[in-house]
RNA sequence: GAGGUUGUAGCUCAGUUGGUUAGAGCGUCGGUUUGUGGUACCGAAGGUCGCGGGUUCGAGACCCGUCUCCCUCCCCA
């Protein structure tokens, strides 16, 4: 009985060619973070439930994959939180592990537990995947890799400031032809629900004005309506949706509408550094955008927020990240502020895939292939391919003596540059044909002083 | 987690109001006389029609369930 073979929805194979262009992406990402002084670190791909569960607020701790317990494990459940209908209880009973959702708590984790062998500010990159039970869609995928650069122990802005260049030198080295970095602060949002008497519906207007481009400004008035809060406190808002202008003049209307809040004010003055900074310093191909309604769910998040998006693409935001002053405070580490970025690499891929931006010669190909036309042929052919390979040349030798068109067909097939017969009549002369595939043309060469004709090739 | 949609050979799809042995193109493999590929010609293999149940004399077509694809919401990379 064979079985269909199939993978799990949200998960995906990656032939060759796919892998190909999959390092040349990461390669791109390393060495930028690289140039910047960061170090890579890596973690598990599952960590102990309680490191991840509440971090993510309620709508994140329903996308962990959680692993359920093996063999006397299983005794733990808790059937007493199963008969009362406490199915969170009794499922966190049957599981102690999950799959890491990000590569940021794990993270501040790893900080908390290895303060003593790092030096701050502790710069890092970690390029892994993650896993989320969310429902696939266009550039959605349940297992997926992330780039995360964070800066952690260091309140300094300028931290901010270099991820906007990382971002930028990544993006266009990439040949991504246009994207745009929004940045906010999570300081102003607070400032926002303070001057209108709404403080505690904070996360219920930072939501609602997150979804400002999907569902216009009706919809936001309408979810804000919903949501419970006063017709002053909308009126009050609602001016905010039209707030237009280059990013200096927008701070400087905002600092108006903050001046009584002293956090708001604190976000305008932090952005403003930032902005200036960069602007002094100046980038390759970003378009940099302050956006009052950039909000990001991630709770956790306390300054500077950052969200990337290649423009004229269906496609969401390809980078995320922000600052949290306390993540590492939950694993007995307090007092120590961190900024990070993400690349998600699949929908980078995605994006250069659609807009054709792979470089020509990441596909891998073969360079040399030695036709096998008998036992005697190929030792000689194994001989000069061992040192081919020792000049750097990659060369395979073709395992059995089949017929010499298919042979042909394999070198076509592989994108070989070169193919190199020895036969019978070849040994006899001590000779061997080298066979251009592109051209077709053949040279006769002795087999004593091949490999120094090859490489003036 | 809510809603919609899709599922036929390895891939892209046909398959007419339910009716004999389910088709095409591409790909694969073999051949077109001995050691020359990418083109051409000839031929072959490959499908319990996603899975399970039901209606019917008869189901790839209809009904129910389930899984999956893609999409909207939620959320996010």
């Amino acid at each position: 009985m064979s079985q269909k073979p199939s993978i799990p929805k949200g998960t995906r194979d990656f032939l060759p060619s796919d892998v190909a262009k999959r390092s040349y992406l990461f390669s791109v990402i390393r060495s930028v973070y690289e140039k910047h002084g960061f170090l890579p670190i890596e973690t598990p791909s599952f960590e102990l439930s309680s490191t991840l569960m509440g971090k993510y607020g309620d709508e994140g701790d329903r996308l962990i994959f959680r692993i359920l317990n093996s063999g006397d494990k299983m005794k733990k459940a808790d059937l007493q939180a199963l008969d009362a209908g406490n199915l969170p209880k009794f499922a966190s009973s049957l599981s102690e592990k999950a799959l890491r959702y990000d590569l940021t708590v794990p993270f501040a984790r790893f900080v908390a537990q290895h303060q003593n062998d790092i030096t701050f500010p502790f710069k890092r990159y970690q390029i892994q995947a993650v896993w989320r039970a969310d429902r696939p869609q266009h550039g959605r995928y349940q297992e997926f890799y992330q780039c995360d650069g964070d800066s952690i122990g260091s309140d300094s802005l300028l931290n901010e400031v270099e991820f906007i260049q990382i971002i930028d030198s990544v993006l266009t080295q990439l040949a991504i032809p246009a994207f745009t970095i929004k940045i906010n602060n999570r300081k102003i949002l607070s400032g926002i629900a303070e001057v209108c008497g709404e403080a505690h519906h904070l996360i219920a207007i930072t939501v609602a004005l997150d979804k400002m481009d999907k569902i216009g400004s009706a919809g936001v008035i309408t979810e804000l309506e919903s949501k419970g809060l006063s017709q002053g406190a909308i009126d009050k808002i609602s001016p905010l949706f039209s707030l237009k202008g280059k990013p200096e003049e927008q701070l400087d209307l905002m600092e108006k509408y903050l001046s009584n809040s002293v956090v708001g004010l604190k976000g305008i003055d932090e952005l403003r550094y930032v902005f200036e900074t960069i602007t002094a310093i100046g980038v390759q191909e970003a378009k940099i955008e302050f956006d009052v309604t950039l909000a990001r769910g991630l709770n956790y998040y306390t300054g500077a927020i950052f969200e990337v998006k290649v423009d004229n693409v269906n496609m969401g935001s390809i980078c995320g990240g922000g600052r949290y002053d306390d993540l590492t405070a939950t694993f007995g580490l307090s007092g120590v502020s961190g900024v990070g970025i993400s690349f998600g690499a699949d929908r980078i891929y995605d994006v250069l895939e659609e807009l054709n931006l792979f470089p020509k010669n990441v596909s891998l190909s073969l360079s040399v292939l030695f036709v096998n036309l008998g036992h005697k042929e190929s030792l000689v052919s194994m001989q000069l391919a061992k040192e081919l390979r020792s000049n750097g040349i990659d060369c395979e030798v073709y395992p059995s003596a089949v017929k010499l068109q298919k042979q042909l067909k394999y070198a076509n097939d592989r994108g070989c540059a070169w193919v190199v017969i020895i036969g019978e009549e070849e040994l006899q002369n001590q000779q061997l044909s080298l066979k251009n595939m592109e051209s077709g043309e053949q040279l006769k060469f002795a087999i004593t002083n091949f490999i120094s004709e090859f490489s003036k090739l």
